[in-house]
DNA sequence: GGATATTGACTGACTGGTCAGTCATAATGA
DNA sequence: TCATTATGACTGACCAGTCAGTCAATATCC
């Protein structure tokens, strides 16, 4: 190589992408960080030259996917027109993200389980989760706003919208016959329709009151 | 006859309940043989004597969720009342394994990690999730029957009901400031609103019909 | 009863292998 | 030359699984 005049940051990059890639091929527990090198086209030392440890080199995949993560999220909250289509639009981009690279989501799962090893690990999926709840709720209040949603919504329903699309990921990742990308529309039908103010008709018909709209 | 015999069953079970126990304080993959066989109060040979290896240990923990999982699907799709109100219960008592019992559902996600490791794991996820989708889209189909559906569903909406549930669960278990026993009501009624028949009457007001009942 | 033999459940030190992380050495360009 | 970057053999810790040996409970015989 070329001592001296090497670009750190973008060497630092690339180990991230080749651990990016083999975790996601291998799983996070079976990758050694022999595989990792391997990937990189460098020897195993070197790998310690720009990451302290496994668990660093963890920590900056994590952190590189909460990025992605945060950014589709604050795109949905402070972008333009009506917020359920914001909302909508956000579950179509998520799942055309699994759909299109399905290593971040994969690798998902495997820091899951590694958050789960010792109390002080570097992967917080509680503030991933916290965060998507946290927007989920934002667009909640703005379309409650708009005047589109029933009254008697609260945080936990926004749990319950985080909750389904993470879950829907799940299954696809899980079983690769299932068809992510015709998963969104289910999703927004669901959660819509679900969140959408109540007619004044109920869906059963009792309760009827003619006497809103008195007859002509 | 011989000199000493043990109910071999019964001490399987006990190694069984004291992996579970080990397995959720420390999760799998940091889960050792010697602690297992120290909450059994036993020594490590010990547990070879009744398991062959750490995976078949791993297989009988996952063996014993299915089992608690197809009990509930089971009560759901072939209990008496009506399909909707089977599907909330069903909601409800997952929600309340949940709360009671937080080992369970812990325990799934080491497993969810683990089936990712080798190709020939013991841990079938998706036959999991597949049994869950089968059970729910046949709760949709008896509803259907019974005429308290929207006529457009498809097996998508069982994905998303069975994704909902779980993915609720991940993120209590992630964060266990969560309130899990309070987000059955908000599940049911995100999904059950979204499926229920809509208004002949649309919820903005749109294409509001008074000739359907028309006055006296 | 009690002396002796038999059984098999149980033990834990040991083995063989794995792997994260280290460091002495080499290579390179300024 | 010399500072910087790269290398890969090496180390020490760790752990699943093994197996030769222990011992308590039972069986059998006198």
């Amino acid at each position: 190589m070329s001592p001296r005049t090497v670009d750190k940051a973008a060497r630092r990059k690339e180990i991230l992408t080749a651990a990016v890639r083999v975790f996601a091929r291998k799983g996070f527990a079976a990758t050694r960080i022999n595989d990792i090198a391997a990937e990189a086209g460098i020897a195993k030392g070197s790998v310690y030259l720009y990451y302290d440890s496994r668990d660093a080199l963890l920590e900056a995949v994590f952190e590189g996917y909460r990025a992605m993560s945060a950014a589709i999220l604050d795109r949905a909250v402070n972008g333009p027109g009506p917020a359920l289509e914001r909302l909508a639009g956000m579950v179509r981009e998520v799942l055309g993200v699994l759909v299109a690279r399905r290593e971040p989501a994969r690798i998902m799962v495997d820091l899951w389980a590694a958050s789960r090893d010792a109390a002080g690990s570097p992967v917080d999926m509680a503030a991933v989760y916290g965060d998507a709840r946290a927007a989920i709720t934002e667009l909640l209040r703005q379309a409650g706003k708009e005047g589109v949603l029933r009254e008697d919504l609260s945080e936990r329903h926004a749990t319950v919208i985080v909750g389904a699309i993470e879950g829907c990921l799940l299954q696809c990742l899980v079983d690769p016959g299932l068809p992510a990308a015709e998963l969104a529309e289910p999703i927004i039908q669901v959660c819509l329709e679900g969140l959408r103010r109540p007619a004044v008709h109920t869906p059963d018909f009792r309760g009827y009151e003619p006497a809103t709209r008195p007859c002509p």
